[in-house]
RNA sequence: GGGCAAUUAGCUCAGUUGGUUCAGAGCACUUGGUUUACACCCAAGGGGUCAGGGGUUCGAAUCCCUUAUUGCCCACCA
């Protein structure tokens, strides 16, 4: 077969998937090989790929396709995630653009505008994966919403609140005014700002004396039900017992003592608001307040807000603080940099808001995950540096809120058939919820239509955090061949920002409904960065499109561009010259083979420095292979693909075939060929999980292969002992080499003319490497000496000298100039060595071997500075 | 406010239990190179008080203390 000069990486891309899908090498199906399996951190079913999701599920692909040359029976799962919050809200503006609101919708409605969103959106995110070359099980793609996914979804909602864990609660949750739903602590995102602090005063009743309170939130005075003094504060004594009137609205409300007062902050006097803060809330419960909530679901101010009414929380502030103003009250303001809670969906800001959800109970559902993770390093995190970060989220865990006030996903399973608070039940299909309706409120005469089942919808990660599982339907068969296959999973490839939304609840849910880990390590990825060190987004249009990266780099350049500088847990600072880089290191392996492929074989002699160069090959390539092992071994897949890039540039590009190369137009032996050839397709299967399009490409070009013989599905090489001396031998001989080079560089002496080289051998060096030497050096004869050559050019490499004879050219000033200073250097280096030597603790105190090594340094040394003093000599 | 981590060449980072191969890699840079795979290339080369200070040790990039800077996580101070 004829190969192309160029390596057209789009035509290739686009001929290898279709050609591994049509042969279903991604498809996997329980066996008897062990498994390997990935499933995939669902994007969001309307996302488009961004370059963390580009790093993401590189490396997974990497991962995937290395266990499946390994031997594997490896299974990537993949699918989309429902998104609650962000999918929502896009159906909600997509609605508006057309003039709909959301509220004139019926429930059945809305889902069906979401569903046509879902398929008309949904998995462009999955067909971008395909041509980043991912090698996902298709036929396993899984949606948060599938009618499967939600059943085990409801499945386990019902159980965990038939273990009494799961509880429905009147508290103060997260609001999203903006989503209009609440939202879990995690969720919240502090953010600081610049506010104003007002110093508001409120008329002591009877008395025509102030006490003023400090607040970031003037509006909510309208919902101030006491003021709380500290009861140590002896500035305030006298307070004690009495009521204040709150401006505007004139409400009489108590002056009461509570320790949580703060001293030392803005005036020692708190407005407390229970409606609209944690802490004041609490206060309230202790104190008995009435709880006065000012504010509407979309945060503008209901009736409470008198005059006010109808107004965004923002503007009524401001227009309070002037009302405040205009009546004498308001004190002065300052500014104050605090920490404001925010959405991470919508960015707006929270507002705490009591109102009836449901919770998870985590107190004893973590503790299998925190000793899985801590103790018994069942699942790994990578780095591990993580598990700090992991033990304090698990050991402050509070409960988990898992209703939103959405209508996007799976609805909660309970059922109301009364007014009471308690008037409901908790059960999978309606029908069984009529039974129990029946049997817990002891009215027979119910019907369906009695029922009423709670609008919201459960948090999208009451849904993923089974993911690991549902896939496989291990939830509601738990004893199917699929789950006891697959489960556990291996590895889980995802960022650290969702160690506790996903990767904790995960191990969490594993436990309790598997008794087993979701996965065995986790390998936590960094945030993909522009050089500027800025996080990568829309906004700031620093985000590279993924597709047109692939079009200009190809995939495989896409990929390793990536991989090049990004350890696990570490940001990458992303910029495309490293995408350049990788495109470079592929077309380097296209035209390596593109040498290969052109020489002509005949049935001649091996040259000598052909043999000995296979052979220290093929030491490297295994000393390379097991670094490559570890380096997997502890996910550094950046450092692995390193090592490879190495290997295949500088050892077997530069090295191996420039010394096997023939000369212009004469043909190669057959044995250097056949070994070459056999080194090459090493080098690919090695190769293949970095960069699987040119590696396939290539591999059906070094011979005629069946589909069974596809590189994907090839045998990994196997690691074998080898030969270190021969390494340690060709490092030294890679110097020799360097040696001549320098010496033609300097003198100007092209490397078509042959020269003639003597070495002057203190070392006992082995001749084996001589051939090479010759070849790489254009060497015309090469001979042993026992004394200085004079009037010739000089190198050393360790005690070796070397003398390349050259007629009429030598500057001897520069001669003896440059060997001046390299004796001055080894006569200082000599000097530290002998200093150690000399020094009585060094030697009885260090370890034999590295008084051994440093001995040695001094002889070598000393024999170095002999020669040199020699060869100065004879130049004089 | 609490915690975790980082700081090594212009950039991005390795450097495992202190000691042979400890001051490294890739990129960038400088210089030279065009008939014979590749200029997306080849060859040679320059470049770092290992953030600052102190300590332990025969010996410190590595261990301890301290200062500074940066990043991340957590936390209800109005």
């Amino acid at each position: 077969m004829e190969i192309p000069t160029k390596y057209n990486a789009s035509n290739v891309e686009t001929k290898w998937y279709e050609y591994w899908m049509e042969h279903n090498y991604f498809h996997s199906t329980p066996d008897e090989r062990e498994p390997y399996t990935i499933v995939i951190p669902p994007p969001n079913v309307t996302g488009v790929l961004h370059m963390g999701h580009m790093l993401n599920n590189t490396i997974q692909d990497v991962l995937v396709r290395r266990a499946r040359l390994q031997g594997k029976n490896a299974c990537w799962v993949p699918g989309t995630d429902h998104a609650s919050i962000a999918t929502e809200a896009k159906v909600v503006a997509k609605l508006k653009d057309q003039g709909i609101d959301k509220n004139d919708l019926t429930r059945d409605e809305f889902l069906s505008h979401a569903w046509d969103w879902t398929n008309e959106y949904g998995g462009v995110i999955l067909e971008q994966l395909k041509k980043l070359g991912c090698s996902c099980d298709w036929d396993r793609t899984k949606f948060t919403m599938d009618d499967d996914m939600s059943e085990a979804v409801i499945k386990v909602f019902v159980d965990l609140f038939n273990k009494g864990l799961i509880y429905r609660g009147y508290r103060m949750v997260n609001w999203d005014p903006e989503a209009k739903t609440t939202l879990s602590d995690e969720e919240v995102i502090h953010v600081e700002r610049t506010d104003k602090l007002y110093y508001i005063n409120y008329q002591i009743e009877g008395e025509n004396n102030f006490v003023t309170i400090a607040t970031t939130r003037p509006e909510t005075i309208l919902g101030d039900t006491a003021v709380c003094i500290n009861p140590n504060d002896e500035r305030f004594i006298a307070l004690k017992g009495k009521k204040v009137i709150v401006p505007i609205c004139n409400r009489v409300i108590p002056i009461i003592e509570d320790d949580y007062v703060d001293v030392e902050f803005g005036t020692g006097c708190l407005k407390v608001t229970p409606a609209h803060d944690i802490n004041d809330k609490e206060i309230g419960d202790r104190h008995q307040l009435e709880v006065i909530d000012i504010l509407n679901e979309d945060a503008t101010l209901n009736s409470y807000g008198l005059h006010h009414q109808g107004k965004d929380r923002v503007v009524a502030r401001k227009d309070v603080a002037k009302e405040l103003d205009e009546l004498g009250v308001l004190v002065k303001t300052e500014e104050l940099i605090h920490k404001v809670g925010t959405s991470e969906r919508t960015k707006a800001v929270i507002e705490p808001r009591l109102s009836d959800q449901w919770f998870l109970n985590m107190k004893d559902l973590v503790k299998p995950a925190i000793k899985a993770v801590l103790e018994d390093e069942d699942v790994k995190l990578f780095p591990k540096r993580f598990n700090n970060t992991y033990r304090h989220w698990m050991e402050n865990i509070r409960d988990w809120n898992i209703s939103r006030q959405l209508l996007w996903g799976q609805q909660i399973p309970a059922y109301f058939y009364g007014d009471g608070k308690d008037d409901f039940v908790v059960a999978e299909s309606k029908d069984d919820a009529l039974m129990l309706a029946k049997e817990k409120s002891g009215n027979s005469n119910l019907t369906l239509n009695d029922l009423t089942q709670d609008k919201d919808a459960l948090d999208t990660w009451f849904s993923s955090w089974l993911w690991p599982m549902s896939v496989f339907d291990g939830i509601r068969n738990p004893e199917n061949e699929e789950i006891k296959y697959y489960y556990p999973t291996n590895d889980l490839v995802t960022g650290p920002d969702i160690l506790f939304f996903w990767v904790a609840r995960m191990i969490i849910a594993g436990y309790e409904y598997k008794d087993e880990k979701p996965f065995s390590n986790v390998y936590l990825t960094g945030l993909v960065r522009d050089k500027q060190r800025r996080k990568m987004s829309k906004s700031l249009g620093n985000s590279p499109d993924a597709l047109k990266l692939i079009e200009d780099y190809g995939a495989d350049g896409v990929r390793v561009g990536l991989l090049l500088s990004s350890a696990a847990g570490n940001d990458l600072m992303f910029e495309e010259d490293l995408c350049q880089q990788g495109k470079a290191f592929a077309n380097k392996i296209w035209n390596a083979f593109r040498l290969v492929q052109g020489w002509e074989i005949a049935d001649i002699e091996q040259p000598e420095s052909s043999h000995i160069a296979l052979k220290w090959y093929e030491a490297k390539f295994q000393n390379a292979l097991a670094e490559i092992e570890d380096h997997f071994s502890k996910f550094r897949l950046s450092d692995a693909l390193m090592t490879m890039y190495k290997l295949v540039w500088d050892d077997f590009a530069s090295w191996l075939l420039e010394i096997v190369k023939p000369a212009y137009q004469q043909p190669i032996d057959r044995t250097t060929y056949n070994k070459i050839i056999t080194i090459f397709e090493n080098n690919l299967k090695i190769l293949h999980p970095f960069m699987p399009f040119l590696t396939e490409e290539i591999w059906q070009y070094v011979s005629e292969r069946t589909p069974e013989e596809a590189l994907i599905v090839a045998k990994y090489p196997i690691i074998e002992g080898y030969d270190t001396q021969l390494i340690s031998d060709f490092e030294t001989v890679k110097d020799v080499v360097s040696g001549i080079r320098t010496i033609r560089k300097e003198k100007n002496i092209s490397f078509k003319d042959t020269i003639e080289l003597s070495v002057l051998n203190n070392e006992n060096l082995s001749s084996t490497f001589d051939a090479v030497i010759s070849k790489l050096g254009n060497i015309s004869s090469m001979s042993s000496v026992t004394e200085t050559v004079e009037g010739a050019l000089t190198f050393r490499v360790q005690s070796n000298e070397y003398f390349i004879p050259i007629s009429g050219a030598i500057n001897v000033e520069e001669e003896i100039e440059k060997l001046s200073q390299e004796l001055k250097y080894t006569e200082g280096f000599l000097k530290s060595v002998q200093g150690k030597l000399s020094n009585e603790r060094f030697v009885n105190n260090a370890p034999e071997q590295v008084v051994a090594s440093e001995k040695k340094k001094e002889a070598d040394a000393m024999a170095k500075i002999d020669t040199l003093k020699s060869s100065l000599a004879s130049l004089k």
